[in-house]
DNA sequence: TACTTGACCGTAT
DNA sequence: CATACGGCCAAGT
């Protein structure tokens, strides 16, 4: 478990703000959060940051996945069982480990997700 | 210093 | 759907 902290740097800071800002029930891309942080095109960057947030930083990481909506950690690992069990707990639909990115990215249309009108 | 890794991405085939 | 490729770059060897 991890519980040592680092003084954080600027992209750091707008990293994990980015973060923090996305809705509940809503999720977005590494590569989203990196360009809401003004680093536009460091997903890596993102994606590394989150390998070493501590454990007892409050942080909806779960609502973080691949460009494809899919989760990123491994398949079956403890991570990403929860990561799962979080995102339905708020009501995210989760199919074989991936999200629809139509209905529950940033920029989708809620109604459309919660009314299941066609063409989405 | 040089090389490898990795919770990534977009495009091409 | 899968594989390949170049881009990205902080950390670890």
């Amino acid at each position: 478990m991890i519980t040592s902290r680092e003084p954080l740097t600027d992209a750091q800071q707008h990293i994990y703000s980015a973060i923090a800002a996305i809705p509940p029930g809503r999720v977005a891309s590494y590569g989203a959060i990196a360009a809401r942080a003004g680093l536009p095109g460091r997903a890596r960057l993102v994606g590394r940051l989150l390998g070493e947030v501590p454990d007892d930083v409050e942080l909806p990481w779960f609502r973080v996945l691949r460009a494809s909506g899919h989760i990123a950690m491994p398949p079956g690992s403890r991570g990403f069982r929860e990561q799962v069990r979080r995102l339905k707990a708020e009501g995210v639909e989760v199919v074989n480990g991936r999200v629809p990115l139509s209905r529950f990215g940033l920029d989708a249309n809620i109604d459309r997700a919660l009314w299941g009108m066609p063409g989405g």
